[in-house]
DNA sequence: TCCGATTGTTACGGAGGCGTTATAGTCTGA
DNA sequence: TCAGACTATAACGCCTCCGTAACAATCGGA
């Protein structure tokens, strides 16, 4: 199965979506950051800074920096991996799964009030 | 009518399409900067730095400042209003369009991907 | 036990965004 | 006509991010 959109839906969806982050986020984040975020609440764990950087395509200092900004946030938490001590497990949060099911809900609304 | 999404439905998309962005785009862009990019390709012109920011609920300067940026990327131009020469009217190119464009079958893509 | 490999982080100079404020250009109505 | 309103942009100091390179900590096999 899938879910059927036309191109104009799709990017109708999408304006309405980031224009409705925008306007009520509070924060601006990029591609990268949410891209990160998702991954964390979305995939089953253990995430680390390797794994996300090369799942991104991008440098692990590019991922240890977002980690740092959304970590002050605390929408994402670090720890140590015991078994492996060079490994960094990233987890998740209360304030960030709160955050990410707002965005979800965000969209299902933004898709539902779509005209088509 | 609308499209019906799941709260969960609407997440993966959003990471799936995201991660091609990432992967793919080249660039990282904001969520600012993408909302200002659809609304000039989706919405109907004539599109002024003032009608942005209050689209938006941000100042005039963080407009100028991304059109300064998505214009070097020329995926926007700008011209003045010739009827009121206190405005700038931003215009939509040919690449622009076409970055657009990519965007939404990219959607469309990860949305007939997504298991339900 | 080391020595190479691996992991994540920090340091660095540069680039770009932020909000606020100031400014140049333009319009409009008294 | 011209003073005030309005538009977009520039300037300012601050902050965050960038990519590259170096780094400390840790692991694992010879």
């Amino acid at each position: 199965m899938s879910v059927v959109l036309r191109p104009s839906e799709a990017l109708n969806l999408w304006h309405d979506v980031t224009l409705g982050l925008v306007r009520d986020g509070g924060h601006d984040f990029s591609a990268r950051q949410i891209t990160i975020l998702l991954t964390v609440y979305l995939e089953t764990p253990p995430h680390t800074v390797r794994g996300l950087a090369a799942k991104l395509g991008v440098t692990k200092p590019v991922i240890t920096r977002a980690l740092d900004t959304m970590g002050a946030l605390e929408l994402v938490s670090r720890r140590r991996d015991e078994a492996d001590r060079r490994n960094v497990i990233i987890q998740r949060t209360v304030k960030g799964a709160l955050f990410v099911e707002k965005i979800g809900d965000l969209i299902v609304a933004r898709a539902k009030d779509l005209p088509r």
